[in-house]
Formats: C-alpha cells, structure tokens, sequence
DNA sequence: GATTGGCACTCGTCCCGGGGGAGTGCTACC
DNA sequence: GGTAGCACTCCCCCGGGACGAGTGCCAATC
C-alpha cells in the first residue's frame, strides 16, 4: 500500500467532494482519476485515510467527506497554487488603480475579493499601530472644544473631539501643533508614546492641561486597538444554494462575522503566520459560528516584510482552496502596490 | 356585514398571522378573539377582504394570510402605536449618552435597534447635504499635497486629498483658509457654492489655480450623493427559524441590503413622507430583493423639521409592525437629542 | 505483500398510498 | 345580516417497501 497513492486518493476525494458537494465513493474515485487501481485497492486506502482522521463518513453506507484535518493535509502539502491568468491579474490592477482614496481602495478591494472567490470577503483597514503617522492637526471648535486629527502614512485619517476645562488660547495651540508635528512625524505610532512624554515639559505650567489632554487622547487613539476596523462584502454568497453548506442555519456565521472582535482576533492570529497565505479550517478558527467555515488571509501594505493589515475570503469548508488563496494572494500585492505609490 | 368588524377581522388575521407564522382560520380567530359572532359569520367576512385583495389563501383547504395590502391597511389604519416603557427608554437613553464621538453614536444606535427589533438595522450617517459646516481645515501635506477636512455641525469628518501643480505656499493657504471659513462657517453644504464662487476674487491670479482647486474640492465632496454612508447590523436575524420567513434563501435579501444604492434611493424616497415613521411594505420597496420583506424608517437630527439622516430595521413581511414602529422611533428621538447636545 | 473480484450487508433516499384534520364555501334557516 | 350544518378539498404526516450506493471482508491472484 503506497504512501504516495494514499495522499493521491485524499487529494481526489477533497477535489471531487469540493466539485459535487457529495460524499464520494470508491468507484466515482477510480472513474474520475487515472488512479491505475480497483476500487477495491482504494476502498483499503479509504479505510487507512480514515483510521488516521484525514476522512471521514458521514453515515455507514456513504461516500466519505474530508475532515478538518483532511483539508489541512491538502492545503499543506497536496496543493499547488494555480497563479492568476494575466487577463484576471491586469483587472484586478486596473480596478483597483481607479480608487480616489483609501476608503474607495478598501471598497473596491472588498467587492473585488467578493467576486472573485465568490464568497465573503474581508479587509482590514491600514493599522493604525504598525503605520507611520504623516501629520497631527489641531483644530479648535468653538472656545472650549479641540478636534485631534491624525493622518497615518497609509491615508487613513483618525479624529476625536476634546471636551477642555479651560478657554483655549490659540497661540498655545499653534505651537503645540507645531512641536507635536516636529516629534510625532514619520515616527510609527508604538514608538510615539516615548516622543511624547517629553513634550510637556516645554510648555509652561498653566498649559498643561491642554498639552496632557491632548497627548493623552493621541496615545489613547493610537492604544485603542478597538479601533482596528473591518470591512465585508459578500455576505450573500452565504446562502448561495439554499445554505446547503452549513447544517444549521447560516445565521451563527453571520453572528460570527458582525463581532469585529472576532475577525480581528483571527486577523492578528494570521499576522504571525509568515505564510505569503494564511489559512484557518473549521474548528482552527477557535469560534463557535465559524465551525463550518474556512478562513483565508494575506498581509498587504508591506514595508520592509512587515505587512500593515490584512485581506482575506471566507467561506464553507468545501472551498476551492488554490483558487481562493491565489485570489487573495493576488489582491494584498495589487493593494500593497498602490499604498506604496 | 358590519365593516367595522371587518376591519375588526383583519387586524386580529394580522396579529395572529405575525404572532403563530401560519395561515389562521376562522375558528382560531373566533376563540382567540372577542368578535361576537360565530365562524360562519367571519368566514363571510374574509370572502370579502379576500375579494377586496387585503388577504389570501395559499391553497385552497387552508387560512388566511394578509396581503401586502392588508399589511398596509393595517399599520394605517388599525395599529395603535404602544409607546416604549419607562425603563425601556432609559436603557435606549443611557446606552446612546456613553458614546465618544460620532462614529461611535452610529455604531450604538445600529446595534440598539439590531436588538430591539430582532432585526436587521441601518443607521444612515448624517447626510453631507443638510448638515451644516462647522470648520474647513486645510493642511499642507508635503509640499505639493493639500489635505481638506471638513467638519460638519453632526460631527462628521470629511477629508480629501488634494495633488496641485505647484508647490505650496503656506501664507496663502494660511489666507485661505480663514476666509473659508469666514465663508462658510455655519452655512449648510447646499447654500455653500453661492458664498464660495466670489472667493476666488479676493486673490491674486497667481493663487487662482490653488483657491479654484480648493473650491472644486469642497464642492465636489457635497455633491457626491455616493459619500452617503449606511451602516448595517443584526443581518443573522434574517436567517432566524431556518429563515423559515423568505420563500427562497436569504440570498437576495443580503445582495440587496449590500447594494447601499438600494438602501439610499429607499431613505431618500421615505424621507418626503412627512410621517414620523415612514413603512415600505413588500413590492413596496420596489426592489427585488426586498418583496419579502418591510423596511420601516424614522428621521432623526431635527432641525426645524428637517431631519438629517435616517435610521430603520428591517424584518420580513409577518413582522410585529407596532413594536418596530416605536423602537425606531424612540431611538431617532434620542439620537436626535444627542447630536443636539 | 499488494491487489483484485465477489458478495453479503447496511442504511439512507425515494416513492406511494391512506388516514386524519383543518378549513372552506354553500345552502337552508332564524 | 347572522348562524348552523354539511359536503368537499387538499395539505400533512406516516409507514412500508423497493432501490441503490457504498462499504467491509474474504478468498483468490499476481
């Protein structure tokens, strides 16, 4: 009994399973692969494929079904990742080449991703952590009321409104810009905080209040990691073919992809990978709703190998695994290409 | 045939149709409801609602089911609006007074209906149009970049950039600015292009290429109708029960509420009804996607009667329409007295 | 020892037919 | 106009049987 053959078979069986959605059997295998054996041989290589969990039943007289584990040999080491065509390569540049601004990139490379796996796509917005902050601006509002915006390198654009004790003195307030300009820019955000610390000690003490409010509400953006945001598309690729994938409902997923929280968890999860591709199957995701779900990822942005956010697809376990991981593949380079230009 | 108790009929179809999911008949309605009379008697009756379209049967041998014009008539004409609890509105009141800044307003009120409602919600973010502006902030961005905040009396942060041909010369963006904002402070967007076109005049030829480029900006941004941004929570609700309440998938229904055009042609259109909450029932919505379902609105950020934007939920035909009414409306009162304050 | 053909067995799916029941429309009557 | 009774329609549920796909195992073969 062939090691080699025994991974073939698996290969077949996620390939067929994923094209019919149906359990395959032993004949059907043999049928549709040049196998060169009976089915009788692969009935045997089924069992063993089974006795180590890469397969398995769904009820005794059925085909068999991948399982989790299944998938993940496939993805390791059974796929070869089939590259775009150039026609594919040349739209997506060109589409997302069109976008005004970093909310339009985001939209575009959302929708694209979309389209493209025809399944739920994700993009993270430019980190505000890991960006370089390009310029802080003070405005005042009224008498009492300071607006902090901060522009990342990246184009994103973060503001918060400041509620102040005391009338503000707008004097005070331009130097303040400008000395905050002076320490805070081309520094990343993380290294901000040291910059920071010493800038109070150039103002006199009646401002203060104003300098530590002001620092504290730049650290507080930069710290809030809740601020990391997420944008879908998609969602309605879900219920293609009445949810056959998914034995409930497709309401837990739905569930699963509102909670920012847990996308950004997996996100950052995948950040450490150092795969040009990450991938996450049914219960590796660590979430409840997304049991029946895979999850595939790439870091774009990149500034000396150290990517600033990420994209991904999501969809049923039945997935085409190459075609997705090379779409999204080929959407983080087009990204991280236009955010450098 | 009292028409009265026709009406009487109709309601109480609507309330147990909503309340059970199945076609109710006329011996259900006569034990569940004090109608007076005996089932022959409201068989005769809902021979003639059928006859007048307000109600049907989907097969012979079974109850009645409301139309969408019976749903129609009935929020109408037969709803009395069952204003909130006490305790219900502090919650609303409480939970909306936490948020930081607008975003976050946003962000809770599209929750807070998602959960009220049991049903999908869409908060739409203070229209660009009917706010007025705030501060016009212009910041240089290297030396040939001009960034372009603008910030509305709603809180909201509009910002482009802007590339020009020559370099930038910091006192005449210093001019600029304030006479922008002598211009515009306090005016609303759609009064804007009035005060902006003698602007140009007041400089020399030399900066005309700068304060035209600057002036296209700002004019363009109010009048892209697409900066319109509608944010979505609660979709898993539609798949409840199995998604027992869309004959198909919810498939089309998420495709639709994607389309954010769809969901912004609906809130424009409920915006000219006059009513503090505006309904769109079924074929109503004039959407595909949509046939199966109700999508009820209400307008918040009253200024002299004009509302600002729109928030809304969406739930399937069968919904409880007084219930979402009132939610609706109660969170729009409150969000309406926050961006106020 | 790997491979193969044969064969009995399991079990899910499909289809069919009948009983039960909810609900209706009609008609005759008050 | 309202009511009672009645015949009729038609959906839903359920059990049983035929069918078929697929397996596991065993003995035979290369």
């Amino acid at each position: 009994m062939s090691e080699d053959r025994r991974l073939d078979v698996l290969r077949a069986i996620v390939e067929d399973y994923v094209a019919t959605r149906e359990p395959v059997g032993s004949r059907a295998l043999v049928e549709r692969h040049a196998l060169g054996v009976s089915p009788a041989t692969i009935r045997n290589d089924m069992a063993a494929l089974e006795e180590s969990g890469y397969i398995a039943q769904p009820h005794t007289s059925a085909g068999r079904v991948p399982t989790d584990k299944g998938y993940r040999l496939f993805v390791d080491r059974l796929t070869t990742v089939k590259p775009m065509s150039v026609p594919e390569r040349r739209a997506i540049g060109a589409f997302l080449e069109e976008a005004q601004d970093l909310d339009d990139v985001v939209d575009r490379a959302v929708r694209l991703i979309a389209q493209l796996t025809q399944q739920v796509a994700v993009v993270q917005y430019p980190s505000l952590r890991r960006s370089a902050l390009r310029h802080v601006e003070l405005v005042p509002v009224g008498v009492r009321h300071l607006l902090v915006v901060l522009i990342t390198d990246t184009g994103r654009v973060e503001q918060r409104t400041l509620e102040l004790g005391a009338d503000l003195d707008e004097v005070v307030v331009g130097q303040l810009r400008a000395r905050l300009n002076v320490s805070a820019a081309g520094r990343r955000l993380s290294e901000l905080p040291v910059a920071l610390a010493e800038l109070a000690d150039a103002f006199g003490p009646a401002d203060a209040p104003l300098v530590e409010a002001v620092v504290g509400v730049v650290e507080e953006t930069l710290a809030q990691e809740s601020e990391e945001r997420v944008v879908l598309a998609g969602t309605a690729h879900l219920a293609r073919g009445g949810a056959v994938d998914f034995a409930g409902s497709i309401g837990p997923v739905l569930e699963a992809l509102e909670e920012q929280v847990v996308l950004l968890r997996l996100l950052s999860e995948m950040a450490e990978d150092n795969a040009s591709v990450a991938v996450r199957i049914g219960r590796e995701t660590q979430h409840e709703g997304l049991l029946e779900t895979s999850f595939i990822t790439s870091g774009y942005g990149d500034e000396n190998g150290t990517s600033v956010a990420r994209v991904g697809s999501i969809g049923p376990l039945r997935m085409d695994y190459p075609g997705t991981m090379s779409a999204v593949r080929a959407v983080a380079r087009y990204l991280t290409r236009i955010l450098a230009g």
